[in-house]
DNA sequence: TCACTGATCGTCT
DNA sequence: GACGATCAGTGAG
């Protein structure tokens, strides 16, 4: 297999504007580099948690919880949730704002034979399809909170391998709250996606 | 393929 | 004391 080279984004090459960041990184890579052992995948699905937007977690304000998110952008928000899975967030827009791009899936690129893949085989197509997997099959735990991914760290984010084809907007996923509002991002037609097909489709 | 349900626990009310 | 930005398993169509 060859060997991928990932290139680190910068801070500045990230736009600073929540909507604007979660279309960006359609398409971006995720890398953690494990002692020399890349997981990376391609990202195809991100939900955007904006400043006064209900369902977020920064709606009521600061709390120890929710710090990362009141970060400059390209910070990491990691939480739990239900008790078992991590989710992947990436801090949005300028320090003392509370928002963020959630991580929901990624189509695996390196690395597959060492992800985690919980108790059962499951498929490659499925390994890092939701945000509780993708984080589980990237090795992310809450360690990993407040990590700068624009940083020299394991953890980064780094510039498109292949560029992504068209993207298309839907509604959030699992939120009760503003879930009308047309804040989700996928890549059309990726199999990667979390979520139904009706709702895929555009 | 879709709908429904139980597990599970840190965080905030 | 209640509530989730979820997942995996089950059962019906």
């Amino acid at each position: 297999m060859a060997e991928l080279k990932f290139r680190r984004l910068t801070r500045n090459a990230l736009p600073l504007d929540t909507v604007r960041l979660a279309r960006f990184l359609i398409g971006c890579t995720l890398v953690h580099d494990l002692s020399g052992t890349p997981l990376a995948g391609r990202i195809v699905e991100t939900e955007a948690y904006l400043p006064g937007d209900a369902a977020s977690h920064a709606f009521r304000g600061e709390t120890r919880r929710n710090r990362a998110m009141f970060l400059r952008r390209g910070h990491a928000y990691v939480y739990i949730s239900y008790g078992v899975w991590p989710m992947l967030n990436v801090s949005s827009e300028e320090e003392g704002t509370g928002a963020a791009v959630l991580l929901r899936a990624l189509e695996p690129m390196a690395g597959l034979e060492e992800m985690p893949r919980g108790p059962n085989r499951i498929r490659d197509v499925d390994i890092a399809r939701g945000p509780g997997r993708l984080a589980r099959a990237l090795a992310i735990t809450l360690a990993h909170d407040r990590a700068d991914l624009c940083g020299p760290g394991p953890l980064f984010l780094a510039a498109p391998v292949r560029k992504a084809g068209p993207i298309l907007t839907t509604t959030r996923i699992g939120i009760t709250k503003d879930a009308e509002r047309p804040l989700r991002f996928i890549e059309a037609g990726s199999p990667y996606l979390s979520g139904s097909r009706r709702l895929n489709a555009g």
